[in-house]
DNA sequence: TGATTTCTGGATCGACCGCTCCATATCTCG
DNA sequence: CGAGATATGGAGCGGTCGATCCAGAAATCA
């Protein structure tokens, strides 16, 4: 009955989330949702209710569609030290693929987590613990296969992987520069007694060939 | 000359540092800076120029005062194993310890710089390198008195323990355990060749050779 | 078709934003 | 003691904020 919607929901979703992972949350205003969803604010409104609802409408879809779907096709496709590997693979190269250096909007959204938002800090919570799990996952599998070669507690390295991903997205911010970024990779994979950042094994993100180079060069100085 | 200031800038720029941190940039609003440093908005504005100019400035203190500081003083006081060790131990504690789980007000700033504030991506980037040289000081110079053991990059091994850092800080907001922290830093170490944590950096035995001074207590700051 | 229901677009609400102005208070200097 | 210079406190600026209201459009029912 009535009239039914004229938007497509999952695009609306994808521009807002677009939208809130540039400018973050406070600094995003309903008149910018309204411009980037093409929806006025009467709608968005009715639709999910106020700002804080799309937003976490549009993180779960994010994280639905770039996160969770990553990590089962990694998982689904390739030996266990080989998703560990492409998964920091693909980080990597979205890391770099994004002109606007955004990072990942899990790790922007820690931020909005104070502590009067505990619905959100549950949230970015639960997802690193996907994340470690996966990690987990790969380790204790890789082991059984001898693919993964460590006697250290597969727990403790699965939660290191975890900061060294986190940390990774935050120098994605501020450092956007794949040496830095497959460097940093490359303890945590000898480590496990992986090979070097393999050729990428087809990870999600295989378009990315044609890459800008870093703006940013630095010498290091010892 | 006129009249003299009433208020002790440190005091305010401390008190200013607290609110953005708590709070976020855009979340607070020039009302609450005056209420947190006691000053009115017109003395704010005389004084640090806009709410931009009082953030930056709040933001190079507590780099002054917490990062920097603490890196020399561990540099000062223990050996490089020790120091490794020590920051962590630190990180840990101070993650613990703060009862509204803020993390790092570093980490907090690179996660809200945008691409259209590029000073502001600037100084974070710098301040990740400072840490990192760091690091790869402690790597080289633990490697010539044969406390750290391992046949990797220097550099690379100091830009992974640069991003363990980073995200230790992004999951102190969100999944503050103490279990967590020390777990996920236990391979960073082993992979040094350095022993597991219980070394808080104040109850450190000095058995590897000390530097100058000897073994001083750490003192925590806000 | 008409009745009903829902969605849409635009105007607009009160509140709050960053910031400024100005009268007054309080200092230094001569 | 002025005279000059600067800080302070409070009122208030124009603008934008998140959110709402409402008249009209457009769909599903009979």
């Amino acid at each position: 009955m009535g009239r039914p919607r004229e938007f497509d929901e999952r695009a609306v979703l994808a521009a807002a989330g677009e939208t809130f992972w540039s400018k973050g949350y406070e600094a995003t205003s309903t008149r910018d949702l309204a411009a980037s969803t093409g929806l006025t604010a009467s709608s968005i409104y009715a639709a999910f209710g106020d700002k804080r609802g799309l937003y976490l409408r549009a993180l779960d879809q994010y994280l639905n569609d770039v996160l969770r779907e990553r990590i089962s096709r990694l998982e689904a496709s390739l030996s266990p030290g080989q998703a560990v590997a492409g998964y920091f693979a693909g980080v990597i190269d979205r890391s770099l693929a994004d002109p606007h250096h955004r990072g990942c909007m899990l790790v922007n959204t820690a931020l909005e987590a104070t502590e009067n938002n505990p619905d959100i800090q549950r949230i970015v919570a639960d997802e690193t613990i996907t994340l470690e799990s996966f990690f987990e996952r790969c380790i204790v599998d890789g082991r059984q296969t001898g693919e993964i070669a460590t006697d250290q507690d597969a727990g403790e390295l699965a939660r290191h992987l975890l900061s060294v991903a986190l940390g990774l997205r935050v120098l994605a911010r501020v450092r956007p520069d794949r040496e830095l970024f497959e460097g940093l990779v490359r303890p945590a994979l000898a480590m496990l007694g992986l090979p070097p950042l393999p050729a990428r094994a087809d990870t999600v993100n295989s378009k990315a060939s044609n890459k800008r180079n870093p703006t940013r060069k630095k010498k290091e100085t010892p």
